[in-house]
DNA sequence: CCTACCGATCGGTAGG
DNA sequence: CCTACCGATCGGTAGG
């Protein structure tokens, strides 16, 4: 079933299109990534929007893969819970930056299409986060203050965009000198620190470790 | 000096873009929203791309506006100084959302383009807060875990794909039956708490009132 | 998967 | 600020 030049124009037009923008990347483009003609791109996708739907739809099928571990991650306590799931966040944009990409840039350029997709694979998410929270404000194990309508939607847009940007911003934080890898690390591990106290008073330690390290 | 149809080019060029990006944007369709002929646009911006230049140059320069007040804002504590900058953040680009968008495709599109702007505009911005965190640090007023070096890029990014987003993810959060315009303050509230809760610890009550209040 | 081709639109120019 | 026009490229099709 597997086939190749489909998969090679398929992983060619993702990261043209993360890098320049559905507007930006032409046909022709993609068939000269791919050594190929641009009729023979448009035998395998018939048009320039059918490949770009085959493009946001494996990046979606592949997160819907990485769901189910976190909702399926039983009674775990408020912290392990955020600590699974913003893990899980951010080695799932960090393995490929061209994923949170292109979906900052399917949010800017046709949110009414991507909605469905959000209420669908992230909606559920959303819900189970927010009542496991929920309880665990009750339990003084969740800040009072927190807006869990809210938090959410930001933690998950700050990680999105954060590694959408770190090509971008990623210079005005690493210091002269410092190794480009140690750098990202940190990246992240300030990412999981904010969620961390966004969401958990003081009292309550870190009791796992840092998934990125 | 001022000139009412470049004026309004510029406005219907900005509000385009910051839709449909640059690439997604023609001449055309500039054109047509001011109901002239293509090449009287072309009579004030000499190209597409000094077009872009001028929108981009617009919003910085209004930027620039902004800063000194930031800077300039004198023997602050941390809190106070965190709640100026990020409401005067909030506010600036919540007050025309075009700015957001513009600016995180321009991230996108030309990082190199931007960097100079952002070293000159954000560089000194960073460092004054820098210096002014870290001095908190060792009084206790600032959390000791807290990255000084990405912790403002990253709350930095958080406001502005926040509000560039608010428009496609604004409705997750909404309740029904809640009214949008409320909604939107609870969002930039949670917003300034996140960034709170993500500098100061516990011990450190919160002393100003939400500037979004 | 290719060659050959289509009409439409692109950014931009000449000239008034 | 307009009309008229330029070559290049766009997405897409016919036919093999």
């Amino acid at each position: 079933m597997a086939d190749a030049t489909r998969d090679q124009i398929l992983a060619a037009a993702t990261r043209l299109m993360a890098a320049h923008g559905v507007a930006g990347t032409s046909i022709q483009d993609v068939a000269d990534a791919v050594s190929l003609r641009k009729a023979s791109v448009l035998y395998h996708f018939p048009s320039k929007d059918a490949l770009r739907k085959a493009v946001i739809d494996a990046l979606l099928t592949r997160w819907r893969d990485v769901l189910p571990r976190l909702l399926l991650a039983g009674d775990m306590d408020p912290e392990a819970r955020l600590d699974a799931v913003m893990g899980e966040f951010i080695t799932f944009f960090s393995a490929d930056t061209d994923r949170a990409r292109l979906l900052v840039r399917e949010l800017l350029d046709r949110p009414a299409e991507l909605e469905p997709y959000l209420v669908e694979t992230i909606g559920p998410w959303l819900r189970v986060i927010a009542l496991a929270l929920d309880a665990g404000k009750s339990r003084g194990l969740v800040r009072t203050g927190a807006d869990l309508r809210n938090l959410p939607v930001l933690l998950g847009t700050l990680v999105l965009s954060a590694i959408a940007a770190w090509d971008s911003l990623g210079f005005m934080a690493r210091e002269p000198g410092a190794d480009a890898e140690g750098a990202r690390t940190r990246y992240h591990t300030e990412l999981m620190r904010i969620a961390r106290a966004s969401l958990f008073p003081d009292s309550v330690p870190a009791l796992h470790r840092d998934p990125m390290t």
